[in-house]
DNA sequence: ACCTGAACACCGTTCAAGT
DNA sequence: ACCTGAACACCGTTCAAGT
């Protein structure tokens, strides 16, 4: 006779972030999960593997939800406006849920197949406007959207966490600073689309200076 | 008559600077220290108030440590080139010490004073390059300077961060992603610096977007 | 199948006692 | 002043037992 379930893995994981999301991914142990929920500590093994498991559980709702906002955050017209609109949807996602955003780019989290393509696919709306602002019609040229991809978002995610770790010390306005920030990113990466030469002589000459 | 101290307090950070290096931030137990330096846990207690006040040591040591590798890289000459010199250093100092970076951006530190200066200078070698590059010899324009450090800094810390985590998953070389970005954001901070005008006009323009 | 209390091997931290 | 063992209140996790 089997005991009859008090809660389901979804009730589990929504208590977790709810308390990830008030004290941080430190600040709750298996108990306060499990009497969120009307059970005892040793029964979420029954459900999960560990407390890391329910942590990943957690990341990837967030990864989602961003993936989301990303997505309905896109507008049509002109592609850098359509990824300057993203970019703000980015920030303040960070800045609504402080904690989680922590947890989506803790480097001790658990590598799982799910984590990984959750991570993967919620930076994909952005791409078709990368895709737009630097190939053109081009739709075949994926590495050079992907270099274009990899200035803005490394550039995101470097703002919202500096941001809120409190690293931005010397004054001045955070909102101007993101949104030229933004635009200086995205005038470059125009410029460079819509000239190929240029483009390549800039990448000669940074290997140059590298090497 | 006193105890003969065993030890300094200097080699119980350098020991859990070893540590957390070897096996992370939350690797290392206050009796894993206390061992490397031959005493015992509670010994700890009267040279440090608790386990996160140690860490908040090890980590004014690594920005401390990048400050000195930032001055040293800076190079004479173009100002693009010498911050692009030092963006290869911080790229390598977060990779060489990958742990370390970790622990310097982790939201959950000790908030002190000393660590808020050790964070604020760590950055002071890149302003002479950001004020040559964007004001021209107008060392006073303070307020420009920011901002185009506010561009280049999160894109670093975003680009390391997120190669650390093992964020980037579609492929291409991260040699030159970061290169390509480099290049991209100092030549839009480059274009803005000697063109007022048009510097004028895009802030606007991005504040008529954002509001 | 799912839940439980008891137990295990840890933790950071406190404290009274030693020198 | 600095060090120590013992103790406290926690952890995550395991396990045998209950239904």
């Amino acid at each position: 006779m089997p005991s009859p379930a008090k809660t389901t893995d979804t009730q589990i994981i929504a208590a977790a972030r709810k308390l990830v999301e008030r004290r941080g991914r430190d600040g709750f142990s298996m108990k306060d999960v499990a009497a969120a929920v009307g059970i005892r500590a040793p029964s979420l093994y029954s459900r999960f593997a560990h407390r890391a498991q329910i942590l990943a559980s957690v990341e990837i709702e967030y990864w989602r939800q961003l993936e989301r906002e990303l997505a309905r955050a896109r507008t049509a017209g002109d592609p850098a406006d359509a990824l300057a609109a993203q970019a703000r949807a980015y920030r303040a996602f960070a800045k609504a849920h402080p904690q989680g955003y922590g947890l989506m780019f803790d480097a001790r989290a658990e590598r799982t197949e799910e984590g990984t393509s959750a991570r993967a696919g919620a930076l994909a709306p952005t791409l078709p406007g990368f895709a737009a602002l630097v190939a053109g019609g081009d739709a075949g040229d994926h590495a050079r959207t992907l270099l274009a991809a990899r200035v803005l978002t490394p550039f995101l995610h470097g703002f919202v966490s500096m941001e809120l770790v409190g690293a931005f010390r010397l004054g001045g306005g955070l909102d101007e600073a993101f949104e030229y920030g933004v635009a200086t990113i995205l005038a470059g990466l125009r410029e460079t689309g819509s000239h190929r030469t240029t483009r390549r002589r800039r990448r000669r000459h940074s290997r140059d200076v590298a090497h």
